[in-house]
DNA sequence: TATTGTTATACTCTATAACTATA
DNA sequence: TATAGTTATAGAGTATAACAATA
């Protein structure tokens, strides 16, 4: 019989959150599991980004920004998008530039600045991508119940609204 | 008039939630949601690590474990608890015992394995720095309802178990 | 044969700061 | 003065693989 229906209690899988689990504050215990979750996903999408389309998350994220910016971003916005700083995009920038991914044109009106935006062949294959982590993304949360769906999707952006307000502002 | 109370999405502030947030499935939404909460939070845990006690996440995250492990642990424990490789527990253990922080016995049973457990200044150390990082979170989570907090804990624990049974283990 | 731990390596990611050009 | 972007750098993080010693 397999486990996988089991409560999470009871699979005794350890991780972060074992640590104090039991002593913890409730707060802590909270933060140590979302910190799990976020934890597992995360690194099954960076892995997969990395066989399946020889990528990385960060540049996953800054072609799925311009995809959904069709008039294109400039490195300002697209730092503020993903919460780095400026430096970082500029790298980013550079390397998919050169693989023709991305074009860099003039913003004529503020000289200083340049919109970034998807080359055709840069396009394709976030499209691509992009259907690959839908998909990767619908095979792991379908299972969950549609009152943990909503509930967490509440409760997260309760939790994102808090963050906002009582944490410095970075980047 | 301050903002900080509206919810998310009146705020406006742009993040990885941002992109297709509109288009998105709801299983992607949440997923966009869930990694913009824990991004914000680990990136403040990480600065105030770095900038009030000279430590980092993963250093940090290894002498909790033995904190709560009064016995010891392996590093193959650690490497389980933790979700990294053997070599990466390796680098943090060697820089850890140098700095006197945590030391290692041979295991007179396995004499493959070694027990590392806290010295008395590593010990000193971590309880300060535990007790640092239990307010941070007090103080973010503290704002959250209790029907959030439940919602949320509930909902993540569902999640989690779903991962562990989805997702290949790794490391 | 499998597991524990070490070593080496390569790359990505992140944070910071100094710098330029323009606003 | 402030903002957009570049460049440089150092350290952190991660993944992988080859290896020795022991089980």
């Amino acid at each position: 019989m397999s486990h996988a229906a089991l409560p999470d209690e009871m699979q005794n899988i350890p991780d972060l959150e074992s640590r104090g689990v039991s002593q913890g504050h409730p707060h802590l215990r909270l933060w140590l599991r979302l910190l799990a979750c976020s934890n597992l996903v995360e690194r099954e999408i960076r892995s997969r980004l990395r066989i399946e389309h020889e990528t990385t998350l960060p540049r996953f994220d800054l072609m799925v920004q311009l995809l959904y910016a069709p008039t294109g971003m400039s490195m300002s916005e697209l730092s503020r998008h993903m919460m780095v700083s400026n430096g970082n995009i500029t790298a980013i920038a550079v390397q998919l530039e050169k693989e023709g991914l991305i074009r860099r044109t003039q913003d004529a009106a503020d000289r200083r600045s340049s919109l970034l935006s998807l080359t055709a062949s840069g396009r394709r294959q976030i499209k691509k991508m992009a259907a690959s982590h839908d998909l990767w993304i619908q095979n792991l949360f379908n299972g969950l119940s549609e009152k943990s769906q909503k509930n967490l999707y509440t409760g997260l952006g309760e939790l994102k609204g808090l963050a906002r307000s009582r944490l410095p502002p970075r980047a």
